[in-house]
DNA sequence: GAAGAAAATTTACATAGGTAAAGAAATCAG
DNA sequence: CTGATTTCTTTACCTATGTAAATTTTCTTC
């Protein structure tokens, strides 16, 4: 099972670049796999983020929360995702983005410090660190193309094509919360879908 | 003049990562500089990217463009910023993003193709892409959360902090359109301010 | 399967900020 | 300089969507 989830990960990593097999073995010695039980935080607001994982299993959320409590969601992650708080490891200043198990998950995780330590020996992780980072740029601008250019209710139905299947798996605020609209109104959106 | 354009190129790489001499080399036969006289396009809608530019002169601005032709700001480019399509050229797929000069502009351009093939030979460049790479996407992060936890008025004060002067150099109506108001909201915003 | 909790919907009302258009101010070109 | 163009501000009006609270529905769990 720990085996099967270090395939995943490795598929993952092959699919962005070759990697060679002596950087696998140093790579899979870092990586341990964690359960996290639904509603539990990987990751919280204001601390330095150190470490990186993996999902393997079940759904979690990352979002920001302002200074009333307010939350936002921005993104859901599935299974073969990368999460941790990215802008912090590289920045190393304090994280600003929670993130949060939405069912019971499974995860790989490691020590960001350790994993980064490998560049300056395996040019080939490099490459795929440089094509993941690129590859989170490009989804950033994405999601905040759909953002302003469309409105909520396309949003929505955007939403149920990248995600599908996550609507039955999650309470609807929060799918509210990521589309930008309150639950009143993402239901005022559902009833006239509804209607026709 | 030009030399002095390569200069600040030179600069701004090596802040990133520390570039072997043998690489600069290479790299500086690559650029040419290029004259943008005030409201031409580095980039329009549609077409794949295929150059990247390094501003030593001017400013610029990034937008999008829905429909019905509306425009939405989405950055300031001021000098000594790299500029170009980034996720077209990373996926080759069209461009979304427009990119026009707000003043008269001077670049070092290039072809993104003969750039990004150095990586293979040089370690250090694809380094300093990586980190470039990065430095976007962290870039992207903060400029969502002030959208997100910010009303209006802080994103316009955070403006003025973050392009000192720049809002003496351009029309109002581009700094309502990066603020995500409009015109008159932005006036109302400031007369607002100016009495207190 | 009944009681309680959580989630979703609906309603009534309030309001921030949009649109459109007119007028004032500033800038530019000849 | 001066007329023309562009930019900025203001006003009046309107609508989408927020807030709050009540109601209904769905999901848990014992």
């Amino acid at each position: 099972m720990g085996t099967y989830s270090l395939e995943t990960l490795k598929a993952f990593l092959n699919g962005l670049t070759p990697i060679r097999s002596e950087t696998w073995q140093q790579l899979e010695l870092l990586f341990s796999e964690v359960q996290l039980p639904k509603g539990r935080f990987f990751l919280e607001d204001g601390r330095k983020a150190t470490q990186i994982g993996f999902l393997t299993d079940g759904v979690m959320r990352a979002f920001y929360r302002n200074r009333e409590g307010v939350e936002y969601n921005k993104h859901f992650f599935v299974p073969g995702s990368f999460i941790g708080g990215y802008a912090s490891l590289i920045t190393g200043k304090p994280n600003q983005i929670w993130q949060q198990s939405l069912t019971d998950c499974r995860l790989l995780v490691t020590d960001f410090a350790s994993f980064s330590a490998l560049y300056d020996t395996a040019p080939d992780l490099e490459r795929a660190a440089r094509l993941l980072a690129e590859r989170f740029f490009v989804q950033k601008e994405e999601r905040e193309i759909e953002l302003v250019l469309s409105d909520a209710q396309t949003r929505y139905e955007l939403f149920q094509q990248q995600f599908p299947g996550l609507e039955q798996r999650i309470p609807q605020y929060h799918i509210a919360s990521y589309l930008g609209v309150t639950p009143t109104q993402l239901s005022r959106i559902r009833r006239k879908m509804a209607r026709r």
